[in-house]
RNA sequence: GGAGGGGUUCCCGAGCGGUCAAAGGGAACAGACUGUAAAUCUGUCGGCGGAGCCUUCGGAGGUUCGAAUCCUCCCCCCUCCA
């Protein structure tokens, strides 16, 4: 296999990071990569508790992917160890233990999603309970010893925390140590993170050398917003986009993006190049394009990545379909319900229908006028509709669901 | 180990014996306006066929006609001292 030159190279793993540590680290494994036909072993972890990926991963998952592209070999790490532990720090819920077999099964689900986007051939999947269940506690102490609390408290939450006076657990402290040990048991080339994983992956760095390795190269890449702009992506905080998702709502979660937010999405997730992406920018502050349409095109590249163009094509219609002409879209849910009463008390049949959390909910939705059945507007609590044939109902602008009595 | 301050509805945070399903903000949902944008404005925001009733203020008991509010024990968090 014919490399491409280093300069080359760089350029590519350059686009969209932000620290790159060190260029001159990177540059020589490089080169001597190129020299001896041997591939460079890039680092990425996981947590094993939330198999279920979003935009926001993907991020990372690109820039695997163009180290593949470049002919290296990607080790993805899935944090079994941790998880297996059970981290009871969570900002808000303890974290459940996991068992051998949860873990098991989200790994499973890892590999299913993350070939959607890296080459299964260049990725190896591992666990670092593998080296970790191995080591011994006062392996454990020495590694310790290696980092001053003074250290610790320089990572950003750490010491925020600590200011704020939030609780921080000791075990909270090893956990930059072992993800640092990690790269010291694969003999990491390049650790890929989020920004906000620069600290731990310094740690790896560190840890390295003390082990006479040499140090990986750091590449952190930026945290990219979750729906609501302001928070990282999170499954936690609802404001995802997960690629295992239907067209219809990756498409339209895109689409209800802001302006200012669609930009960065473009910048970091799109395919299309910094140029193009620039002409793109221009064309619609000169009013050249509608900005609907630019974000359409995003909303389309994305569907296509995790389904294909077809699906892509069509969920665009839909979304013209129901928003725009406010049309009903093709796919409505249906439901079968079986009402022992000849009428139903319409907050009820929302309740069953599965459109309103409760009666109560119904009831508002109603008294707020965003209730229809069979197309006509109903705002009248004391509805009561016959139980016979099919009904079309709506709520708001996006639940659909046809009733089916029977 | 000692002294003090806390745990409130999805989140933050007021309330400190009745007028509390609990102020205010955020999130969310709905309506208006739109490009299902964003921003803005308005409304809703525990459950019950809506009458009042039922369940909620860390947990368990207790005092009271009445408790988120007072007392006792327990659990958890924070601060200061050691």
């Amino acid at each position: 296999m014919k490399m491409k030159s280093v300069d080359e190279q760089i350029a590519l793993i350059e686009r969209g990071a932000v620290d790159l540590i060190s260029r001159e680290d990177l540059e020589k494994k490089l080169t001597r990569s190129r020299e001896t036909g041997q591939p460079l072993r890039i680092k990425a972890g996981f947590d094993p508790t939330a198999p279920d990926l979003h935009l926001g991963h993907t991020v990372l998952l690109q820039k695997l992917r163009h180290f593949q592209q470049l002919g290296h070999r990607v080790y993805f790490l899935i944090g079994d160890f941790t998880g297996l532990i059970g981290d009871p720090t969570g900002k808000s819920d303890t974290r459940p233990r996991l068992t051998r077999e949860d873990v098991e099964k989200n790994a499973e689900t890892y590999r299913e999603q993350v070939f959607k986007i890296l080459d299964p051939l260049k990725t190896e999947v591992v666990f670092n309970s593998a080296w970790l269940s191995e080591l011994s506690s006062s392996e454990m102490i020495r590694l310790a010893s290696r980092l001053t609390v003074a250290r610790m408290l320089e990572r950003e939450d750490f010491k925020q925390r600590f200011e704020n006076n939030r609780p921080i657990s000791i075990h909270e402290f090893l956990y930059p140590l072992i993800q640092g040990y990690d790269s010291v048991a694969m003999k990491a080339d390049v650790e890929i993170g989020g920004t906000d994983q620069l600290f731990n992956l310094l740690v790896g760095r560190d840890l390295q050398r003390s082990h006479g390795q040499e140090p990986q190269v750091v590449l952190t890449l930026p945290l990219l917003e979750g729906l609501d702009g302001v928070n990282k992506m999170s499954k936690s905080l609802g404001n995802y986009i997960g690629i295992t998702e239907s067209p219809d709502n990756i498409f339209g979660k895109v689409m209800s993006l802001s302006d200012e937010l669609m930009f960065r999405y473009y910048d970091l997730l799109s395919d299309l190049s910094v140029d193009e992406i620039a002409v793109l920018r221009e064309e619609m502050n000169g009013g050249k394009v509608h900005p609907k349409e630019v974000k359409m095109r995003l909303a389309r590249e994305l569907t296509a990545r995790f389904h294909d163009r077809q699906a892509a094509d069509l969920a665009a219609r839909q979304f013209d379909q129901v928003f725009k002409k406010h049309e009903l879209p093709d796919d409505i849910p249906e439901c079968r319900l079986e009402v022992a009463e000849d009428v139903i008390w319409l907050p009820k049949l929302l309740l069953e229908a599965g459109l309103v959390n409760s009666t109560s909910d119904g009831r508002r939705m109603l008294k707020q006028n965003a209730v229809s059945v069979d197309g006509k507007k109903i705002s009248i609590v004391d509805t009561d509709i016959p139980a016979r044939g099919r009904v079309l109902l709506k709520v708001g602008k996006r639940r659909f669901c046809r009733v089916v009595f029977v």
